[in-house]
DNA sequence: TATTAAATTCATCGCTTGTTGAATTGTCAA
DNA sequence: TTGACAATTCAACAAGCGATGAATTTAATA
């Protein structure tokens, strides 16, 4: 009506922030981020997401849309915390090394440190984030479009990392053993349970600080013998 | 009636072999495994195999019971195709290195080697397995059971050989890094697409001989670095 | 050919799914 | 207090699910 009033002239309750979904939305998004690591997506229902989040089905949608929304808004939630958290290490790494370039040591420990720090954070919310991770990682499905999605910019930067301590290695390689760590990273930290059977006791799946000290070097020392002839 | 008749006097058509469920048996196996390997338990309805096998969906209930039945048929049937291709291409690497222990090397070839040439064969039904062994291997729900029962007798005879090939390691090294190379292999091999997007083109998913002839020094690096200090 | 049982199809059951529009409740602004 | 709208609940929808018992077809025996 009123052509100067750019701003519809507020009235009622004001709506909230809008990225601020409040206790209820959290509450969702932890429920469905546990369901969807345990179970993959088609095996949650949105009742039992809104059963354990403690809230009405209706409102999952009110608040995030479709269920592939919701599988979607779950997986970049720690996705931005996650990549950051490298990059930072990554920098770090870079500092202290310099004027040289960064080991591939460093280089590895900055990729996997905040992964295994974000394990032992009293947020148990990162244990259900690495079991959905593999999954996602995974599958033929999901894995293409949102990894590349939220992780293949992290991925160049640590390829280039990468390069500069391995100057004589090709695009191939580097990106061949990128992916075999991927593969042992995921599969690692998605803690099925299943080493704990295998090794007869000898390893525990939620030991993730035996299973990290030991990746390190393992890596590492892949990455020199195939990309440093 | 006849109470000296301990067999019913067989008359009319006999049943087949127990074992042998026949072509169509055989075509509701090959799609159950395609589509469970894409999108998993949950995502694959019966109608659907019943629909890609081209025939009635009673018919998969007739011949393998309830779908989680299904389920395991398939994973089991190649399971053990692939068990034996690699317990044998060991006992050959242990005949050619005798008296001297098998190198960590030749171990790791036997290990990756049948699934290599499985993706390479005619038999376009490997590829499909391959992915479905990412999904299981990767799951909470499914990997400690099924991955258990149908593999962990294969990993004990390869643990004892890497046991006498790096005689300074511990349990826990040894089932680490075994665990390690599952999760670079089981992703590598699921060929998912994701490595093509990352490497904008310089590799491909389906390039298994890239993919395998860099595994084995990188695997075998990584065990030679954390086992053997 | 008549008999028998396996192989296959058909129709349907009870239940669950994701989604949505209407109704209700709660809370801030006027 | 009242009007307005966000937050939340409720009830129901059409579609699809796994499973199954009955009916039909097929083929080997007698």
């Amino acid at each position: 009506m009123a052509a100067t009033a750019q701003k519809t002239p507020r009235v009622g309750r004001p709506p909230k922030e809008a990225k601020d979904k409040g206790e209820k939305g959290e509450n969702i998004l932890n429920a469905a981020e546990e369901l969807f690591a345990l179970r993959g997506y088609d095996g949650v229902t949105l009742r039992a997401v809104a059963n354990q989040a403690g809230v009405d089905v209706a409102l999952i949608n009110y608040y995030f849309g479709s269920k592939s929304q919701l599988f979607d808004t779950v997986f970049e939630r720690r996705a931005q915390v996650l990549n950051q958290g490298r990059l930072v290490a990554l920098e770090q790494a870079r500092q202290q090394a310099q004027p040289e370039a960064i080991s591939v040591e460093k280089i590895i420990e900055a990729y996997l440190k905040p992964l295994a720090v974000a394990q032992d954070s009293e947020d148990s919310g990162w244990k259900n984030y690495c079991a959905l991770l593999a999954y996602i990682n995974n599958s033929a499905v999901w894995g293409p479009q949102l990894m590349g999605k939220h992780f293949n910019k992290l991925a160049d930067s640590f390829i280039e990392a990468l390069k500069l301590a391995l100057p004589h290695s090709s695009d191939a390689d580097l990106y061949w053993c990128y992916h075999y760590m991927s593969g042992a990273l995921t599969l690692t930290f998605a803690n099925t349970g299943r080493i704990d059977k295998m090794s007869k006791g000898a390893c525990r799946s939620d030991d993730f600080k035996a299973a990290y000290e030991r990746m390190i070097p393992f890596i590492s020392a892949g990455f020199h013998q195939v990309c440093n002839k």
